[in-house]
DNA sequence: CCAAATTGTTTTAAGCCTAAAATGTTTCCT
DNA sequence: AGGAAACATTTTAGGCTTAAAACAATTTGG
């Protein structure tokens, strides 16, 4: 029979795990949910960006980076910033520097490197685009109270935090 | 200068919005927040399905969704469940029947339905998979208390809500 | 200095994914 | 009955994505 003690002997997952498999259905349904919700959201997004302005979702989150970082950023950042391969991003920036959105360019520093900024046309077909997504992000979340946005961003810093901790804790 | 009665004006976003520009960067941040969190977690699952079973994440989904089902669904069914367009779950089908791990037939009483299934190897081999996959989970959210559980479980109910209300305006 | 390790990027091979058009089947409506 | 609408699935064309290997340039440690 589950007491108190549970509780406190969890801290220390590994040891009891191996005994009793422990029930984490909790956990696995709320990582559906924030699967759905996510995928939701996304999905509702690339509709629109596709519709409205006929750009893909990862241009568009690639320029966004961009956006930001008016001296540009190598490949790598972009990379990991969006958390993706960097094969990945290769390819994205080619189809974008063909269509004049983007500018790529050696480090003069580092032979190695590529150096990334938005052009001209793409700062300014960005900012367009980016101004209209923002409020269909308002729109997806509009029946959050702004306390259920701060309690949000506070639990998916922690979660995030949390997952950070575990991925770290398989590849040191 | 801003007061309380923009909380209450706002409660109709319409009228308002195309008067001053709203600030949704609150909301934006939210969006991006969850996102890398969804990103950080499907990418750490994806990486540890490889490595430990050599199986692809939207593979172990699909299969996921079958194990629901002994007897079976049709690709509209998982499709719809999966959120993913029709085609791709065609695809996904067809390798998993190839590997022996789906059994798909034409339903008796409707010609265009396939019904698909896990065979008797597929579900052993999800089950082994899963509980497996359940701790990893665990493991991801393990700094989060029951309470902060409970309390991400009824936001991201709510901003799920709030999502599909949002998308079902713009396509009625 | 120079070989080895590291870093940044690209390539490769395979699979995933979407939107839209095409195909085959059933239902609905008169 | 018979044509139109609806439905389930597949096909197509193109883009996205990954992991791993290959390549190129720089840094590091004898």
């Amino acid at each position: 029979m589950p007491g108190v003690s549970d509780c406190i002997e969890m801290l220390d997952s590994e040891t009891k795990a191996a005994e009793t498999p422990e029930d984490h259905a909790e956990e696995l349904r709320l990582w559906l949910r924030l699967l759905t919700c996510t995928t939701l959201i996304e999905g509702e997004v690339r509709g629109r960006l596709r519709q409205r302005f006929d750009v893909t979702l990862p241009r568009f989150d690639l320029m966004a980076q961009l956006d930001k970082a008016p001296d540009g950023m190598t490949l790598s950042d972009v990379s990991k910033r969006m958390m993706v391969s960097n094969g990945n991003v290769t390819g994205l920036v080619e189809r974008l520097v063909e269509s004049g959105h983007l500018d790529r360019r050696t480090s003069e520093t580092d032979r190695r490197v590529q150096v990334i900024r938005l052009t001209k046309l793409g700062r300014a077909e960005f900012r367009r685009m980016a101004s209209e997504h923002e409020t269909w992000i308002a729109d997806l979340f509009a029946d959050l109270t702004p306390k259920d946005v701060r309690e949000l961003m506070r639990l998916l810093a922690k979660t995030k935090a949390s997952a950070q901790k575990s991925a770290a804790r398989r590849r040191p």
